[in-house]
DNA sequence: TTAGGCGCTGTTAGCGGTAACATAGGCCGA
DNA sequence: TCGGCCTATGTTACCGCTAACAGCGCCTAA
C-alpha cells in the first residue's frame, strides 16, 4: 500500500487547511464555525463552503484546552441493566439538549471502587458538571467532588449529605410508607425478598425504612430472601417459591424492585394463589413493564425522569453562570396501590 | 461569600503544581504519572505522594491535544431503553477494560439526522475508534466516518456494506428462518405484529426475510399491526387483541420483539387460548426476561454480547497498531423454539 | 476636518501537557 | 585512562485552537 489515487486526508485537516482554502485567517474561520463575533456574510459563506467541501470537522481538544471550555456533564450510574437508569438519562439528556451540554455515561456496577475510578477518568476530561448516583462514595472520591470546582449533583437518593447539590427521594421514608399502607391494609405475616448486593444503598435504605416502621407497629419480617444476578423475573419466581415454601403463612411479599415483585407476582397467579386476598405483593420504582401485567403491582414511583430533569437543571444554571448555592431538592414518590394490595 | 478558611484550590491544579511540590521537573512528574519512562524509585514516590497530597487529576484535554492520543471509543446506538443496547456495551466494556480504551455513548433515538449530529460531535473528540450500530447512515454521515481515519465498525446487521469492519447477523436470514420454521410446524395464518418506526432498519429486513419466506412456501401475512412508543408489554398485549379479533383464524403470531411478544403471550394466557396449539407466538432478540414468563418464547438470540465483543476486540487491535483490513463477521442467531411453537 | 466608533479581520500568546532530543553522572571493559 | 553506554532527569518545541487585543477602513457627529 503506497500511495492512492485521488484526495486522500493524509492527516486530519485542521482550522488552517480552511484557512487556506478560503483565503482567510485562521482565526476568521474559528469566528464562523464558532458563530462568535462579527464576520461578514460573504466570509462566512466561503468559510462555510469550505469547511463543508473539505470534510473538515473541528478539534474540541484543542478547543477545549484554549478556552478552558468543555461542554461534557459526567453522569456516573451504577448500572444501564436497570431501567431505572436509562430513564434518569432521559430525562437528563432532555435538558441538556437546549443548553450546549453534552452527558457523558460512566458505569460502576455498583462498586465503589469502580465509581472511584470512573470518576477520576472523566475529572481528567474537566467536565462542566458531575451528576452521580447516590450519596455514598469512597473518601478519595469524595475529595475529588469536593475539589472538582464545578457542579455536582448527587442524585436518586437524600438520606445523607450531599457534596454540593442533591436531588432524590428518602428510600427510608419510601420503605416506611409501604409498610404503612401494608399494614393499614390488614397483612400481618410480611416477607422481604431482594438483592444480595451490599452496595446497593437505597435498597438497603428502604427495607430500613421499611422494618421501622413495621417494628413501630409492633410487627417484625417474618421471612427474607435474597438474591444475585440472572434474570430478575424468574429469580422473582423462584425467591417467591422458596419463601412461601419455608413461610406458608406469608401473607405478604415487599420486593426490592418491580422486576422481581413482577416474577413473583407471575409465580403466584401460576399457582393460582388468591391476590391480593391471601397473600398481597408490593415492589418499588413503578416501572413501565407493570402495566402490560395481567394484574397491577403495588409499587412506588420512583421520580426518576423529574430526578435526571432537576439535576440536569441544576448543572444547566450554574453552567449558565449562576451562583448557585448548594440545594438538596427533595421529590415525593406517590404510593401506586395497584392489584395486589387489598383495599379496606 | 468572599474568601473561607484553610487551603482552597483556587484555580485547578497542573503538573508545575506538583512538580513545584515534589522539586522535579514538570516532565519527570509527566512520566511517573504515565509510567513511562526511567524515573527512580525515590523520586517516583516523592511525586505520587506530592500528587496525592495536592489532590492532582491530570488534565487528559492537555494531554491528548500533545500526545495526539485519545484512549476514547464512540458507540453510537438508537437506544437504551431496548435491553439490547445495553447488553452489547457490556460485551464492548468487558472487552476494552483491559486495553486503556474507554467507550464513550451517544444516543440517536432511531433518527439518523440525530446520529449524524452525535457523530460529528464524537469526531470532533477525535476518538481512537468508533462503533455505531446499523448500515444505514446518512450521506454526510458515511463521509465522515470515510474520512476519519480511525476504525470504524457498524454492528447488528450485515445485510448490506459497511464503511470499514461489520459485526452482525443477517436479520433477512433471521426473519427467514423464523418463517420456515414456523411453517414446517404446521401454522398456516400467520400475522406479524412490530414497530411503526420507519428507522428501525433491522426490524423490517426480518420482516422481509419473513415475508420472503412465506411467499416461497406459497404464503402471505393474514394480517399486521403496528404500534409506537408505550409500554412494549402493554402494547403487545393490545396489538395482540386487536388482530385476534379482526382476524380470529390466525394461527401464528410473529412479533419484532421479545418484549410485545410476551405482552402477546400473557394476553392469550389470559384469555385461555391454547398455546402453541391453536396459537403459536415468536418474537426476537433472546432478552432475558424470557426466562422468567410462564412460557417460554420462542425466539431467536441476537448475539448481543459477542456482538460487542467482537466489534470492540476488531478496535483494540487496531489500536494496539495491528494493520487489519476491513472484515465482516457474521454471527449466526440460534432459533430457541422455546413452548410457543408446536413440534411435530 | 477630525476624533471616535463600528464592522471586520489579523496577530500574538498561551492553554497544559508530551515527543524528542539533550545532558549529566556513573560504571564498565579494553 | 578513555570512549561508550546506560540511567535518570531536564529542555525545547510544538499539538490545534481561542482570548485578547491590535489594526484598518469607513462613516458619523461635532
Amino acid at each position: 500500500m503506497t500511495k492512492s489515487s485521488g484526495i486522500e486526508p493524509r492527516r486530519t485537516l485542521t482550522l488552517r487547511d480552511v484557512s487556506e482554502a478560503s483565503g482567510v485567517s485562521e482565526m476568521t474561520v474559528s469566528r464562523v464555525l464558532r458563530n462568535r463575533g462579527d464576520v461578514s456574510a460573504a466570509t462566512r459563506e466561503r468559510v462555510l463552503e469550505a469547511a463543508r467541501r473539505l470534510g473538515y470537522v473541528p478539534n474540541k481538544i484543542a478547543g477545549a484546552l484554549a478556552s478552558q471550555r468543555v461542554n461534557l456533564v459526567g453522569v456516573i450510574i451504577p448500572s444501564l441493566k436497570n431501567m431505572v437508569f436509562p430513564e434518569v438519562m432521559s430525562g437528563i439528556s432532555e435538558v441538556l439538549e437546549n443548553t450546549g451540554l453534552q452527558p457523558v455515561v460512566g458505569v460502576t456496577n455498583y462498586s465503589p471502587e469502580r465509581e472511584e475510578t470512573v470518576l477520576y477518568e472523566m475529572l481528567s476530561w474537566r467536565p462542566s458538571g458531575v451528576i452521580l448516583a447516590g450519596l455514598e462514595h469512597t473518601t478519595a472520591a469524595r475529595a475529588m467532588l469536593g475539589q472538582a470546582g464545578i457542579p455536582i449533583v448527587e442524585i436518586m437518593d437524600i438520606d445523607g449529605t450531599p457534596v454540593d447539590c442533591a436531588v432524590g427521594i428518602s428510600h427510608r421514608r419510601a420503605g416506611r410508607q409501604m409498610a404503612e399502607a401494608i399494614v393499614a391494609s390488614g397483612y400481618r405475616k410480611i416477607a422481604f425478598l431482594g438483592t444480595q448486593m451490599p452496595n446497593d444503598f437505597r435498597a438497603r435504605k428502604r427495607l430500613d425504612g421499611f422494618e421501622e416502621a413495621l417494628k413501630r407497629a409492633g410487627m417484625a419480617l417474618v421471612d427474607r430472601e435474597f438474591y444475585e444476578g440472572g434474570s430478575a423475573l424468574l429469580k422473582g419466581r423462584e425467591m417467591t417459591q422458596a419463601v412461601l415454601d419455608r413461610s406458608p403463612d406469608v401473607d405478604f411479599l415487599y420486593y426490592s424492585n418491580d422486576m422481581i415483585g413482577a416474577g413473583g407476582l407471575l409465580y403466584c397467579l401460576d399457582r393460582g394463589i388468591d391476590v391480593p386476598g391471601k397473600i398481597g405483593l408490593a415492589g418499588f420504582n413503578g416501572v413501565e413493564l407493570l402495566d402490560g401485567l395481567p394484574r397491577r403491582l403495588a409499587t412506588m414511583d420512583a421520580c426518576r425522569l423529574e430526578i435526571g430533569r432537576r439535576a440536569a437543571e441544576i448543572i444547566a444554571k450554574r453552567n449558565a453562570g449562576a451562583e448557585v448555592a448548594p440545594e438538596v431538592i427533595e421529590l415525593f414518590p406517590t404510593l401506586q396501590p395497584g392489584d395486589t394490595i387489598r383495599h379496606r
